[in-house]
DNA sequence: GTCTATATCAAGATAGAC
DNA sequence: GTCTATCTTGATATAGAC
């Protein structure tokens, strides 16, 4: 069983949401292992019976904040069926898990690597890269049928950068929600006039 | 006179240096005021002789970086007299402050707002803002030129966080040097093939 | 301006009762 | 499985000599 995406334990998976927006609101450093407790109503000790260290508990919310993205586009990706709808998905996917409620696992994956060991990177580089390659499947797809230039491999990074990006200035409480941002940015690439609503 | 950015004191320079690139590979929370002494030939406590306080130095070192970098685009676009040439100036020297030797302290700027305190914030804010104007006015102008479409204020944000991200992958000692990597990010904007060196 | 020495505090983690 | 209590460490910052 893979340890680190899926958890069929209770306690632990509310603890590994909790953790997710802390990491994301204060970042994992200035999170402590009290602020943990407090937010799942346990001291501090207690969450050791659980997690054998504060770093187990980053490399497990990152590693559920990649694998249901990576899940998600591979649904999203199933229903459509052409180039165009493929790209279409990748924007929506992760931006609605990068910015979506509760979603803030695939934020703390972008931005705690610096706090993750050289012995757990590994196992997190392996999802990373599953989902990447999703990514690359559709652009060199995109990019046969004559959607997008030719240089997929740049491209690839340049558009998972402009996504990642949003965070630091998207709020979702604002006048566009993050479908219609995903259009939009969609529409950038492709150099069309933003749809109304699809 | 402006503390935030310029500093006549040399000694206070060459810690805000140090302290840039240790705050870049280590993070500003895992970097010790024991290290950054020891970065610079001083004992832990004589570094608050010349700063207040760790986050103090965070801050210098960030209005460093986002100075230095706004001085350098303001420069290089004195140089440029079309839209492309102006375009291509955002993309040379935004890759070469995050990307170039010695650079650390645009990244630590992008990558440690968190560890600002509320009350240091604004300040840094009104800096990041007068660069991100220059881009845009930038934008704009190529937008009337036809170079780009017309959602300039989308648009930048999509292109500095294209850029910003490139510190995540890029390595300098690879095959592709930063100016060729500039060279090829506009070429994707712009859809061209990249070409050779100019 | 830099040193030595240390005050002060908070962090992650453990032990053993329940 | 969770609690209380605490161990151990290492952090920022200060005080006062030089």
């Amino acid at each position: 069983m893979n340890n680190l995406a899926h958890d069929h334990n209770n306690r632990r998976m509310e603890l590994v949401l909790a953790a997710a927006s802390l990491f994301r609101d204060l970042g994992y450093e200035r999170t402590t292992v009290r602020d943990l407790g407090n937010a799942v109503g346990l001291q501090s000790g207690s969450l050791f019976y659980h997690f054998r260290s504060k770093e187990e508990i980053l490399v497990a919310v990152m590693a559920l904040g990649i694998t249901r993205t990576t899940e998600q586009l591979e649904a999203a990706l199933s229903c459509a069926d052409n180039p165009r709808d493929k790209l279409a998905a990748l924007f929506r996917v992760h931006l609605n898990s990068l910015l979506g409620e509760n979603q803030a696992a695939l934020e703390v994956m972008l931005y705690e690597w610096r706090s993750v060991s050289a012995a757990a990177r590994p196992g997190l580089v392996v999802l990373r890269d599953r989902y990447e390659a999703l990514w690359q499947t559709v652009l060199d797809e995109a990019a046969a049928a004559g959607l997008v230039g030719s240089d997929t491999r740049l491209l690839r990074r340049t558009l998972l950068g402009s996504l990642h990006w949003t965070v630091q200035w998207f709020h979702p409480e604002g006048e566009m929600d993050v479908d219609r941002l995903a259009d939009r940015m969609l529409a950038l690439l492709l150099r069309e006039e933003p749809s109304s609503t699809c």
